[in-house]
DNA sequence: ACGCTCACTTAGTATTCCTTTG
DNA sequence: CAAAGGAATACTAAGTGAGCGT
């Protein structure tokens, strides 16, 4: 991956500074040691989150912090119900008052003295370029957060030492020095990864945390080209392989009509791979670890070459997936031949895995793999629904919302979700009441006088905080941003935006026209070959 | 063929920044 | 000019898939 590395190794997070603030234990004030008031805080921060009030958050914290308080003066500590966290809390709350009545010229300060801090670890090296960094800050100490239902959620995440770290940097380079009295646990020279350093997860001992390069490295840069390159070349072979599949599923040996019909959903509603999990991890699936219970046959049942099937499933961070699709019918009557007889916990798909549908794949294209139909349909819905809605000549605007449109679609399909925020109903509500109040308005005005001639301005208002309240309403579970950022070719938007007079930064943002910066030299009017292709597909599913 | 590790991409949420509004 | 609100960025968890050893 390079010849010559050089960078500045991590930058830690600031020591433990103890406040002094007791815990209230059994209604009585306990003054605890650094290292134990340090988790106390930890919990004491969140108390009012979500989270915190979770048992199994709450228990994994509490064995935690037991753990750490036993053989200590305050080893008495030990029921969590006796835990009264509120002054730490109230200390917590006074101290982030205070950085929010900040002057402005101190902000400015601060924000001054910390860019100087990081400037260093910034920028690394490789192969005689200077590349920005991603991460070169440690993780620091905290409660874990799993998402869903995980089982480790409130699990200590202990802080990181240079004792942990192991970093990977060119043999001419300069290494950089740990802090004083430490020593990194390795120094290495590995050419065939692009990480500067790393460590051990403290929760998933497994898992490996990365110190890598930004988003508009080379290397990333490169590897986001191939990918969509990649995707680009599945729109060659998609035909063979809706053949391929559509034959499969009659096939009677079992493996084969699984592997049809895997490659057939993941065409069709872009699913996930689904890998295999440990028990320790929150209940996820994909496409090949889809449970009985998870499908719901809705019918009709008799030669209908459609029927349909409501899919509910936790997929990656246990967002649900839960829509019902038209399926074709041999499809169907494989799904239905797979759960039957099985219970609601069992595996639909019992004789294959993602290692073995890849392999399938890469017979009929090379290197093609599961996560390359996301792409591949992400960036062909996009590109096809600007070509459907575009009106020419539109505002910028207008051409804003069109692009916004085929976003959300693109997001709905690969189903990236958000938490609807805490202000969404309220926000809508002054929507409701402003423009209840110009229509109160109007219908005054045209009382006093028909003709007025502030209705038509009023009239256009009300339009405008109408459009605006849909829109808002319709996105306030939606997330366009993962998919403008992972799954839609940079080249699509580019063309589109020249062609159509739309300046970029109308939808990128600084951060997205700097990562897609490769993309601006393709030739304008990338395009896929056929859109017939992807219409085959859908004609008749809906 | 299978299970496991490692390195990388993808993901939602928390925090910060910036613009709008009153 | 401050407060609100939304956009942008930072953060780190949670996926995928290659590759290796058995």
């Amino acid at each position: 991956m390079w010849t010559q590395l050089e960078h500045h190794g991590v930058l830690f997070p600031p020591e433990y500074e103890p406040h002094g603030v007791p815990l209230t234990y059994d209604g009585k004030d306990v003054y605890l040691e650094p290292h134990e008031e340090e988790v106390a805080t930890f919990f004491a921060v969140m108390k009012e989150t979500d989270y915190a009030f979770k048992p199994v958050f709450q228990q994994n914290f509490m064995d935690g912090f037991r753990q750490l308080l036993k053989g200590g003066k305050n080893a008495h500590i030990t029921d969590f119900e006796k835990c009264n966290f509120q002054k730490i809390y109230d200390w917590d709350f006074a101290r982030r008052e205070k950085i929010k009545a900040r002057t402005s010229e101190e902000k400015k300060q601060i924000k001054l003295e910390k860019d100087k801090a990081e400037e260093k670890y910034m920028w690394a090296t490789m192969n005689g370029k200077r590349e920005q960094v991603g991460n070169f800050r440690v993780e620091p100490p905290g409660l874990f957060r799993g998402r869903g239902e995980h089982p480790k959620m409130g699990r200590i995440k202990r802080r990181i030492q240079p004792e942990d770290i192991i970093i990977n940097i060119g043999k001419d380079a300069k290494v950089p020095e740990p802090p004083a009295g430490h020593r990194w646990k390795e120094v290495r020279h590995d050419q065939t990864v692009t990480w500067m350093a790393g460590w051990n997860d403290s929760i998933n001992t497994k898992d490996w945390k990365y110190v890598q390069f930004g988003a508009t490295s080379s290397v990333k840069s490169e590897s986001d080209k191939q990918k969509f390159e990649k995707a680009r070349t599945l729109h060659e072979h998609i035909g063979k392989i809706r053949d391929d599949y559509r034959k499969n599923m009659r096939k009677d040996n079992k493996e084969t009509a699984q592997l049809a019909v895997t490659t057939y959903l993941v065409d069709k509603l872009a699913l996930r791979a689904g890998g295999e999990k440990d028990e320790d991890l929150a209940d996820t699936v994909g496409v090949t670890t889809l449970r009985v219970g998870h499908l719901k046959f809705m019918g009709p049942e008799d030669n209908h070459p459609y029927p349909k099937i409501e899919f509910d499933f936790l997929g990656k961070d246990s967002i649900r997936y839960h829509q019902e699709h038209a399926i074709e019918r041999v499809a169907y009557d494989c799904l239905k031949r797979f759960c039957k007889n099985k219970k609601e916990d069992v595996d639909v798909f019992d004789k294959i895995d993602p290692s073995k549908v890849n392999a399938h794949l890469q017979t009929l294209m090379p290197g093609l793999t599961i996560k390359v139909f996301r792409t591949y349909n992400a960036s062909i819905t996009l590109y096809r629904l600007l070509e459907e809605t575009t009106k020419p000549k539109a505002t910028v605007p207008i051409m804003k919302s069109t692009y916004d449109e085929a976003n959300k679609e693109v997001a709905i399909l690969c189903n990236h979700q958000k938490g609807e925020s805490k202000q969404h109903q309220a926000g809508m509500d002054k929507l409701n009441d402003k423009k209840k109040e110009l229509e109160k308005e109007m219908k005054e005005l045209r009382k006093a006088d028909k003709n007025h001639k502030k209705l038509p301005s009023l009239k256009q208002r009300v339009e405008k905080l109408k459009l605006q309240m849909e829109t808002k309403e319709s996105l306030k579970t939606v997330s366009l941003g993962t998919s403008k950022i992972n799954y839609l070719d940079p080249r699509i938007t580019i063309a589109w935006c020249k062609k159509n007079e739309v300046p970029l930064p109308t939808v990128y943002t600084k951060a997205l026209v700097q990562k897609f910066n490769w993309a601006m030299c393709e030739e304008p009017d990338y395009v896929f070959a056929d859109l017939s292709y992807n219409i085959e597909l859908d004609s008749g599913a809906h």
